[in-house]
DNA sequence: GCAAAAGTGTTAGATATACACCCATGG
DNA sequence: CCATGGGTGTATATCTAACACTTTTGC
């Protein structure tokens, strides 16, 4: 029908959290021009009949190894005519979030091709990957101030202390940690378990539940 | 170099504001299987030398005739398959804001294929168009509540009842005249000038225009 | 009993909201 | 003198920010 321009593409940030720490999920990315190790985000083409969400979702699958049901949404579309050196291709990228506990153990696992790296120190990635975690990572600090995002970052329970340490990790900053409480319990977006810690060395803690995983504006939460 | 997946293009919506409207530069859409004057958002490929922002601009100017300096961010990137009659296309859609009158006489007059036109009952658009203006306004009252966007819509000069109703039109709210006023004002993003409207047939308005038009976070305005 | 993390309130300052009348101009 | 839109202040409620000690458990 047209002049070929562009080849469409799609990568994905997928996020998680655990021990304290925020993780995305990377591939290994060793074509030329990049060899020796280098990490990425799993991405691939968009075919002809599928949406970018939807192609974004199986390259996630087919390049990552991750099945289980997840929070996704757009975050860009990168269109640098260098962008990739094997030739012009434009990537819309989305990012996703999944809990730790909902992934299965051959999701957790780090395989040869893709693995789980903490966020911080992930050094210098192929293509223009570096600045797609750079969105993102303002992303979700954004909305992590205003809607219930983190619903798909924490297990199915936690403590607060764990939900603080969340917020700390995304916002880079250090919170009170009983002004922390009094707001956030009376957003009124968690649920009270009748359960607590155990094992721990030391006091059991409250363990508390999101309400709501469906993520909308909830007030300038921090 | 790959198998031909899907064509890329680009739509940019260009706000402005005038005369107490949100106004938007449209085009006549009359290729089938559109007709009888149906509008759409001037657009068009993205060719192999240019990136998105830079084929939006191309657009702007060769589809809509603005060639004007304006503010322009990427909106989304709407890739659902059936989005365009014609064939699988992505568009990666633009938001852009100019001043009325940072437009030339030429830029500011309707013509058969191009024109401006209130926001507010636009109707039935051509593709998915509709959406896009949907996200495009949702995204005007994002920015409006937490930068200083309105730089780039209202005129070099203004009063303040102007850029209320600016705020008014966009948000869709109406807001107390006192309680604005002490806190655009306290904002120190504007700039009192030695200068009142006249020839009105009401009291003289004092006049103020914005210190700078870079698009920064500004606190929660209002 | 000690180490480690959990849990808990108050106060002062800043911010947000609600609200009504007088002023300057043109006709 | 009247119609039109411009301009101004206060009081209350709410939210934010700063800050330190006691409790419960495992070892």
């Amino acid at each position: 029908m047209e002049l070929h321009h562009a080849i469409l593409a799609t990568d994905v940030l997928l996020f998680t959290f655990r021990a304290s720490q925020l993780w995305v999920r990377t591939i290994t990315v060793d074509r030329p021009p990049y060899f020796v190790n280098m990490k990425g985000f799993p991405g691939g083409l968009i075919k002809p009949d599928e949406n970018a969400e939807a192609a974004a979702i199986r390259c996630l699958r087919e390049k990552a190894g991750i099945l289980s049901k997840l929070f996704i949404e757009q975050l860009y579309a990168f269109s640098e005519i260098d962008r990739d050196p094997r030739g012009r291709v434009v990537s819309v990228a989305y990012l996703a979030c999944v809990p730790w506990d909902d992934l299965s153990e051959l999701e957790q696992v780090d395989q040869d091709a893709t693995a789980w790296r903490r966020v911080n120190g992930l050094g210098k990635l192929a293509y223009d990957h570096n600045e797609m975690l750079n969105f993102a990572l303002e992303w979700l600090k954004a909305k992590a101030k205003s809607t219930n995002l983190l619903s798909w970052l924490m297990p199915k329970e936690f403590t607060l202390t764990e939900l603080q340490s969340c917020y700390e990790q995304i916002l880079e900053v250090k919170l009170d940690k009983r002004n922390f409480r009094k707001k956030i319990l009376q957003l009124d977006l968690l649920k009270l378990l009748a359960k607590k810690t155990a094992g721990m060395k030391n006091r059991p803690a409250q363990l508390y539940q999101f309400n709501s995983k469906k993520v909308t504006f909830s007030g300038n939460l921090i």
